[in-house]
Parts: structure tokens; C-alpha cells; sequence
DNA sequence: CTGAAAGCGCTTACAG
DNA sequence: CTGAAAGCGCTTACAG
């Protein structure tokens, strides 16, 4: 007997989760399989990877992005530009791309659109930061020039919220036509007959969307289309102010009031209170989006709920995928996928008096 | 010849910045000292440290932190507990805390903290997630027994926005007083003798400060005291509401109305186009934060500027250092620091007509 | 299509 | 007070 050999010197105490070598393991392959099977690189049997994948349901199996991180090298580098959004819409939409962008251990770069930037510019900028991926809320991703100059300088985009998804481009939206004429029917329910419309701005085709449903609406419920009712707005609280004031100052004003956004209907209720019209009560007044301006203002907003934040960190997701597969020489098709609203009913729509 | 030696197999290219084995070189140190000097242990001859100190500036090292957290095991988990707040104070404030938190690769834990929670059962719900520190915005950062309960179970606290820094705990603040006062000054400047005030939440101890402010430049300006200036609130637009109708109300209305944060300010500005009173013209309003609310609304709002994100992350990193050092065995002393506010002027304050 | 080896940059656990 | 060794969990670069 030679003594007892020394404990084995481990350099820390062991790790909670199951690791890439506890999945190959079980599936019976290599580490490196594994790390093909996760990466969704070609040149894997179709049974080994699905051996694979059930090991990694098994275990419950989550990469570790720090691993990956370090031993990878490349991270994908996101931006996110933007130009006059409401600040409630954007603080929820970076909010997505952020949850997403961390989760993926990719690196998010927030940039305003310079006003009246050139589009060839714009995109030298975003390579000069050697930018993989351009997250385009809208109303910039309704530019074709600037979707143009950055198609051409070969990064992936992905639209969110806009009205025309194109063909060749990633798209993430909601159908804004059947949430409109879901909201103008829920008036037309309560009995309004004369149903005002704030529109949203020109330059976003969501408004166009949104004034279609509208439309439609009003045609199903057999009610008469009066252009008068229509007012423009571009889905800023002054231009809310604006549009009401006109909506009011009809000679046969509207009973309910549907803005295309939550500031504008803000702005609205604002209106109808100089006017001495108590809201619900003597003018309904309802919203869209359901931005914090919904639920801050008295009484609160019944308005269409956007998922913003879902939407942002799909887009995210999305163009982190695809970047990555494209990086592996195996291009992704474009996804146009859409999310669903939800009609929020809260205190500001009323019946007929 | 035995032949020539086949070219080394690297990996990997190699990477961008110095490593800490670089450091090392240069110090003429082991990595492992190099270490020890970025941790901040103890046990280090000064002058080593010095040496570490001198390569460190001279490559313009920074660690790597996907290496630090896979290596080190142990990550810092924050909880940001919170109540009620505006959702734009919310958003603004998790914003900085997120970002410190992905900087410093820490943990965060988004937490509404229950309504009528006992603060013991709230301490067990943070121990039983394994929190190492939590992020009191106010209120809750004023309420004693969450306070005791939370430190007792052995948590790192930080309070932010609190008027009433506790001695043992962390905390970040502004000068809300000097805030208030100079604002009230601003409005005596511009000849208002009648300004009113609209209180924050009793709750809250920024609010008594905020109102210490206001009395003290009305006595600075050899303004009159009168109470019937002073309108209860709690910094939802609601009692921004009532409490403008109030003022408004009064046989002699107040020129100008310093509501203590902008939702209530937005508030007061459309009760006074009510009472058809426009505002800058017939009377001047403004607010205190500088939340979204402020440049959302027409006219936009004067207001003081309270960096809400510098100091959320702030919070976050004085939480994660004070974290560490605990687990090193070096308890640190608590900080109390405070940060710099501005007056913003916008376009809803004029001069007394 | 699959695997063995090396290495990413740092820290833990020891030993001196 | 300081350092040599091992290892964190994964991917790259090869070789087969």
C-alpha cells in the first residue's frame, strides 16, 4: 500500500445546470455534434440530430452564453434606429430589443435617424460600426430609399409596424386594418352613428391600415361615410389638440371620437373638456396602441393594445437568427410574421346617450 | 533534419483587446496577481499593485466578462422591487438599472412588490430567489419596516429618490429642496406673487422636501404664506386633477401652479383649458421629473430635470460593488450620493400677465 | 457527416 | 503576499 492517493483538486465547486458534454452523454455523440445540433448547422444525420435534440429535452439543457461568448468570438452586432417616435413607444419597444439582444448575448447599438440624413450615408454609418443587423420601427421602415441603401450595403432588416411588409425583407406586425375595424365596430355597437376619426400620419402606412378598417367598418354597419368626420393628425398630442378642436366645432359633431393613437385620443379628451363635454358621458373618446399615456390620463384610455414590447424582441430575435445563419453561409428565407391586438376596454367609451 | 515541425494549430484567430496574461507580462507579475489587483482583494503589496496598476492604463485593459462569469461561477443577483410608480418614471429607471446591470454582468430581477405584502414574507420572497441586494425606488425606499426587514435577512440595500437617507444603507438622491426652491424662484422671478403648489404623495419623503423648497423661496421673495395655495396630491394625474380644480376654484386662483411632478402638471394644464385659461398666457404651470408626460403634452412643459436613469444606475452599481466586496470579506461603507437636477425651461411658464 | 484537440480569458483552490 | 495548475462550457480549425 502505497498511501492514499490525494483527493482529486478540483478548481471549483461543480455547476448547476447540465452541459453540452451531459447532452452528448446521453445522445451518444460527440460535444461537438451537440454543438452542431444547437447551432443548426447543416451536415448532421437527420436521426443523430434528433437523438440530440431529445437529450437536450431531457435534460433541460441551456447553452451558457458566456461559454459561448468566449469561445465564439463574434457577437452579432444589432441597431436599433429610430427617428420622432413617442418616448412611451420607444422606452417599450427598446425594452424588447434589449430582453432579446441580452438573452442572445448580442450587442444592441441605439441610434436616432439624423433628420434629413442621405440614405447612402445612413448605411456607411451602420457599416462604419460594423453593423450586422437593422432593427427599422416604422415610420423608417416605410422609406423605401433608406430600406434600399440599407439592403444594398448587404445588412439584414427587419420591419416592425409597418403597413407594407416587403417581400424580400424580415416583417413584424399586427394587422392593423382588423384591429381598427374592430375598435369602430365596438362604437357602432355602443350606438354611435357618427363615429370621428384622428388619422395617424401620412408618411406611416399603418395609417392607411387603420383608416381601411375604419372604413369598413362603418360600411358593415350600414352608416353613411362622411368624410367631415375624418380629421388629419400625425400622432402627436398638438395635432390631437388640432383635429378635435375641427371634430367639435362640426355643426353635427361626432359622439365618439376614435384616435389613432393614445396621445392623440389624450389630446382629444383634453378637447372635449374645454368643450365641457365630460368624457365618457357626453363624448366617447378611444385610442390606439395602449402606451403608458392610456392608463396615466383620467378617465383611462379604452384603446387597442399593440404588443410593442413582443414585437421589438421578435424582430430582435429574427435578425439575431438570421445573421447567424447567414454567417454559416446558410441564408434565411424572410418571415413575415404577424401578433395579435387585443381591444382594451377601460373608461372612456360609453353607449349613446 | 528530422523534418520540419507542422505550423501550430491555433484555434482560433487571435482576438482583439490585451489579456490579463498581457498585464502579467508587462508587470512582470503571475496572472494571477494581475487578478487580484482587478478584484480589489486585499493582500497585495502596494507597490505590485502599483506596477499592475501602471500596465493596466498603459494596454488599456478591460476584462473580459463572458471569461469573468464563466470562470468565476457566482453572479450578482439585484431585485429592483417596486410600487405604483408612473410607468414612465418606471421605464426611465429600469432602463439605467438594466444597463449597469448588463455592463457589470449581474442578475436582474424585475419585481412589483405585492400591495399589503408584510415586509418579513417580502424579505423571504427576496432570500428565496437568492438576491444578494435590492433596488428600492420610492416609495418604497421610505417605508421603515420593508427597510429593517430587508437589511435584517442580510440584503444590500440601495434607496433612490428618498428625502430621508437612511445612515447604514446606500442611497442616491437629488437635492429635491434646492429643486423646488429654485423653481419657485424662477416663477417669482418671472413676477408671479399668487403660485400655487400641487404636493407629491404624503408617502413620500421627496414630497415634504419639495415643499420645504417652495416655502422657503416664498419667504426668500417676501411672497405671503397662504395655505390655500398649497393642494394636496399624490403624483397620479387624477389628483392632479381635483387638485387643480381646486386652486382654480379659489376667489383669488393662483398665476401660476407648481405641480410637484409632470403627470399632475399635464393634469393641471387641462383643467385650466377647462376653465378656458390658456396656458402660458393665463397662467403658468409646471412640473418636476422630466418624464415623457413633459414633452408629450401642448404646450410643452417647464420642469426640473431629475436623471432618473443616471441614477437607477448608479443605484445598480454601487449595489453590485458593495456585493462583491461583501463576498470577499470587505464590507464597504455606505454611499450617499447625489446627483445634479436642471431647470428645464420649456413653454409653460411666462411672465405674469 | 463526425470527432479529438486546443484554446477563448478568467477565477477557484491550493501550496508555498 | 504570490504563483502554478486546473477548469468553467463552449467553438474553431482540422483530420478523417
Amino acid at each position: 500500500m502505497t498511501g492514499v492517493l490525494p483527493a482529486p483538486r478540483t478548481a471549483r465547486r461543480t455547476r448547476g445546470g447540465p452541459t453540452i458534454a451531459d447532452v452528448a452523454r446521453v445522445a451518444g455523440v460527440s460535444p461537438m455534434t451537440v454543438s452542431r445540433v444547437i447551432n443548426g448547422e447543416a451536415y448532421v444525420q437527420p436521426d443523430t440530430a434528433e437523438k440530440v435534440q431529445v437529450a437536450i429535452t431531457e435534460l433541460g439543457y441551456v447553452p451558457n452564453p458566456a461559454a459561448r461568448s468566449l469561445a465564439g468570438g463574434r457577437r452579432c452586432r444589432l441597431a436599433l434606429l429610430y427617428t420622432n417616435p413617442s418616448a412611451a413607444y420607444l422606452s417599450e419597444f427598446l425594452m424588447g430589443c434589449l430582453a432579446q439582444a441580452s438573452a442572445s448575448d448580442a450587442l444592441l447599438l441605439v441610434n436616432a435617424c439624423p433628420p434629413n440624413i442621405a440614405p447612402a450615408e445612413l448605411a456607411a454609418q451602420m457599416t462604419a460600426q460594423h453593423v450586422d443587423a437593422v432593427i427599422l420601427p416604422s415610420p423608417l421602415c416605410d422609406n423605401p430609399a433608406i430600406l434600399e441603401a440599407l439592403a444594398s450595403a448587404g445588412l439584414t432588416l427587419v420591419q416592425v409596424a409597418t403597413g407594407h411588409p416587403v417581400a424580400e425583407i424580415h416583417a413584424v406586425t399586427i394587422d392593423d386594418a382588423a384591429a381598427a375595424h374592430e375598435m369602430t365596430l365596438h362604437l357602432a355597437a355602443l350606438g354611435h352613428r357618427r363615429i370621428g376619426l384622428i388619422e395617424g400620419a401620412a408618411n406611416q402606412t399603418a395609417s392607411a391600415l387603420r383608416r381601411q378598417g375604419y372604413d369598413r367598418a362603418l360600411a358593415e354597419s350600414g352608416l353613411p361615410r362622411d368624410p367631415t368626420l375624418v380629421a388629419a393628425g400625425d400622432f402627436s398630442y398638438r395635432s390631437g389638440l388640432a383635429a378635435a378642436e375641427l371634430l367639435l366645432a362640426l355643426p353635427e359633431p361626432p359622439t365618439a371620437i376614435f384616435a389613432c393613437n393614445d396621445d392623440m385620443a389624450a389630446a382629444a379628451v383634453a378637447v372635449a373638456h374645454r368643450h365641457h363635454l365630460e368624457v365618457p358621458a357626453a363624448l366617447t373618446v378611444v385610442g390606439f396602441d395602449d402606451t403608458a399615456m392610456a392608463t396615466t390620463i383620467w378617465p383611462e384610455l379604452t384603446t387597442i393594445r399593440q404588443p410593442v414590447a413582443d414585437m421589438a424582441r421578435l424582430a430582435t430575435e429574427i435578425l439575431i437568427e438570421a445573421t447567424r445563419a447567414g454567417w454559416q453561409g446558410r441564408p434565411v428565407a424572410p418571415r413575415h410574421v404577424q401578433l395579435d391586438y387585443t381591444l382594451i376596454k377601460r373608461g372612456s367609451d360609453g353607449e349613446l346617450p
